[in-house]
DNA sequence: AGCGTGATCTTT
DNA sequence: AAGATCACGCTG
């Protein structure tokens, strides 16, 4: 399987939201053995006219990241208990990324079912904080290359257009009529939409 | 349907 | 310095 390089990244993140779907994230721990998941639900933040964005106002300690060059991992922590997976999007000094929203477990899922005191295979990834917890990524991971030892994804074939879902994006009060949400129709292992009226 | 939990950001 | 908010997950 080739890695993805970074040419690829470099597109509008709307795209890359897309394009990212299918594709395997992979984290080889130091330990030796590797752990992977298949992308299948993602979110596109943009700095500009988006006030769901954390960068939307400019930039703080805590967003920087989001303007570096794309390719890198953005993380972050919220609700005193969740971190955040975000690949960094846009070119160097403009603010972007993709938030991975769900994965599919395709290795490491003992490592995984032990973090996640669970062995069912649909509750080890199937929403953002849950796969940070099973793949043990945190803030030291903020910044992170995806192009080094350490972080890849994996190439797979593109999905069929019919394959992808499209809605608005999940858990955001501002911005919400934006459809920027994305996921791969019908997988089990994408997250639950919430239900807001 | 409700709430934990703490960093971050905004306002005073 | 204080208060509001938050790209969530779990219990009940």
């Amino acid at each position: 399987m080739t890695s993805l390089e970074p040419a690829f990244f470099d597109c509008p993140t709307l795209d890359l939201a897309e394009k990212l779907l299918g594709k395997i994230f992979v984290r080889r721990m130091k330990a030796g053995f590797e752990l992977r998941g298949r992308i299948v639900e993602t979110e596109a933040y943009l700095g500009s006219g988006d006030e769901a964005c954390h960068a939307w106002r400019g930039r703080t300690k805590r967003n920087s990241m989001m303007f570096a060059e794309p390719g890198r991992l953005y993380v972050y922590f919220t609700y005193g208990c969740h971190y955040m997976l975000n690949i960094v999007s846009e070119p160097e000094h403009t603010a972007g990324a993709v938030l991975i929203r769900a994965m599919e477990p395709l290795a490491g899922e003992s490592f995984m079912q032990e973090r996640r005191k669970t062995s069912l295979a649909t509750n080890l990834m199937s929403g953002p904080g849950k796969l940070t917890q099973a793949m043990a990524i945190d803030l030291s991971c903020n910044g992170s290359s995806l192009f080094g030892e350490e972080f890849h994804i994996g190439n797979a074939p593109e999905l069929r257009k019919d394959a992808i879902g499209k809605s608005t994006r999940t858990g955001i009060t501002r911005s919400r009529n934006l459809p920027w949400r994305r996921f791969i129709i019908g997988n089990p292992h994408v997250s639950k939409a919430k239900v807001m009226e």
